[in-house]
DNA sequence: TTGTAAGCGTTATCAC
DNA sequence: GTGATAACGCTTACAA
């Protein structure tokens, strides 16, 4: 087995517990002492137990994150700025993985629990999920969690997001004023909340203009994979349905869109446009610079911790949270020019 | 705090000790009293704690697993392979990522130890590093590991990687029978074994057929991204230097090359052959689809866990291995016209 | 079938 | 300054 503090205390002729003392840098042990200690320690190699530290003093330093895959850049862009953040309060972060599979979260749930965090952050990403309850051992156990992305309704948790539905207004504005009529939006399963925020944005806004949203402009994906989404903008284009905008849930699906529409023989931006969510591929990569929506990740992240702060240590409840998105304009959609505006606010 | 095996006895009225044996289904229980136990600790949503099973049962269950960063497509396919298989072997994987900083990794070290992993997995990243010794910390708390995709050399540890040397040569040996005769390598730091192996296959291969691979043909970079590689690609073409084949370190690099060579009026393959490393990027997302050297993680995950696991049951020392690589052509190499061959064989 | 008690590697509270 | 000792939450002989 490794090396443990009885090692180093018989090797340095102390007690356990004046070598804890020594280890920890606390006062009250003589300079000589002290040294002789630590050079010991050092020489084999001595790393003291996390599980026994946590053991002992009740609690483990530790917070998990759990997202859907790490595969996404934009799931592993968002994981490395929370341990970036997580390391700088102090706390070592646990990282676990769901593969959108219900199985697999509520397991990792459980070993959140079972690792004893002392706070979880969780980007919910499970389709079929009326009874998310399994996520309430968590508050059984007074482990505080905060969701992150998106929220499962009916889960007493605060959610730190996107303003996903003025995102989204903004972005229909822009393409609504640009001349577009022909919505579509191509992305994840209705039943996830930040996708039902999406499809609401549009859908009231093209209502106030008079314009229709029919259910089957919502192009559902079971996996939001370019395959799929080159597949389904295929069968829309062949079945002759008039198309000028399409919003897609991220780069790779923006991608299929575009390569569709220009198998198709369209022009983007000038018959069709494209808006993308999050600015992710290098732009000089891809063929075409998209226009997106970009999320605030560093704002998401300080707010969600924030809360998971002041939740651990002031046991308070935390506090929802959204965070405003940003337009950016580039090659996949028209510009503007002023005159060409026929009224402004929705 | 959270729930405890404490109060799961005292609310169904037996010993800690009944109550564990209950939990963790062994026999020689009542029946009805396991039943009773079990209901009880679901209701109150108890899930054992780790740290206190790892401690009294001498075992964490956990590996830990070593990569630079998880933004990288192909780290972040190898954490999936890895965990995969992890999970099919009962272990637990703690994720840690390096940042390719030493000081990190040192960290991160120490964190295994400190969880008492029993078994951890190595992707080595730290260029400037003569002294790699932090690692055998983990050999004095007789915690067995392996390196996987590289190794630092004088640390006594099997590796298992790509037979990097016979699949560049292998690449070379395709650019060269279709017509190639000044090869440029674009990629990592020189300081890093798997970088080595690559240079030693080119130069080795040129070298039988009478041909130079100065030192400057090899294109280090501090950071292999798109803007470095597009950066070092440009001056080399401004240069006005021969070039008629690049090997690349990755995708990135690659299109940073391909897009180079087009913006300076090279036709690729017919004027300039390029051959990436791993088989990655959707290839229709690409414009042009690349011809590269693929590793097989399959291969490489298998090979490790076996070793690792041979190494933790019969405190064997594990043994290094390499696996082949596998020579994909697409559209960045000329076609091989069987009369073109000169000489098959290096 | 159940309970008692020792032990896992620490920290923390007291005496000394 | 230092050393016993209890406690943390659990497993596991061993006794009952």
């Amino acid at each position: 087995m490794g090396v443990s503090l009885k090692d180093i205390a018989k090797s340095a002729g102390v007690s356990e517990a004046t070598a804890s003392l020594a280890l920890n840098g606390r006062k009250g042990v003589n300079e000589k002492t002290k040294e002789r200690v630590l050079e010991i320690a050092k020489a084999m190699g001595y790393v003291g137990s996390d599980n026994a530290k946590s053991l002992a003093r009740r609690k483990s330093g530790l917070i998990g994150v759990m997202v859907p895959n790490i595969s996404n850049l934009f799931y592993s862009n968002l994981v490395r700025h929370i341990e970036r953040a997580l390391r700088d309060m102090g706390y070592k972060m646990i990282l676990v993985t769901t593969e959108s599979n219900i199985n697999y979260e509520k397991e990792m749930i459980k070993r959140f629990v079972a690792f004893r965090v002392e706070g979880a952050i969780i980007y919910p990403s499970i389709k079929e999920n009326e009874r998310p309850d399994y996520i309430n051992i968590l508050r059984q156990n007074s482990i505080p969690m905060v969701f992150i992305g998106s929220y499962y309704p009916g889960i007493e948790a605060p959610h730190v997001m996107s303003d996903l539905y003025h995102g989204v207004r903004e972005a229909v504005d822009y393409l609504y004023i640009t001349g577009c009529r022909h919505f579509y939006y191509i992305g994840g399963c209705k039943t996830i909340i930040s996708n039902q925020l999406k499809e609401k944005a549009i859908r009231d806004y093209l209502t106030e203009r008079g314009i229709e949203f029919p259910e089957d402009h919502y192009l559902e994906l079971e996996h939001t994979r370019y395959e799929n989404a080159y597949i389904r903008m295929d069968a829309l284009l062949s079945s002759g349905k008039p198309v000028d905008a399409v919003i897609a849930a991220d780069a790779f699906t923006s991608l299929a869109a575009y390569n569709v529409l220009r198998k198709h023989g369209y022009a983007v931006p000038e018959q069709v446009s494209i808006i993308s969510f999050d600015n992710l591929l290098y732009p000089d990569i891809c063929v075409t610079r998209l226009s997106c929506i970009e999320q605030d990740l560093d704002s998401i992240v300080n707010c969600t911790l924030q809360n998971l702060q002041s939740m651990i240590r002031d046991q308070s409840d935390g506090v929802s949270h959204l965070t405003p998105t940003k337009l950016i304009l580039r090659d996949t959609t028209r510009q503007y020019l002023a005159n060409s505006r026929e009224k402004t606010q929705g």
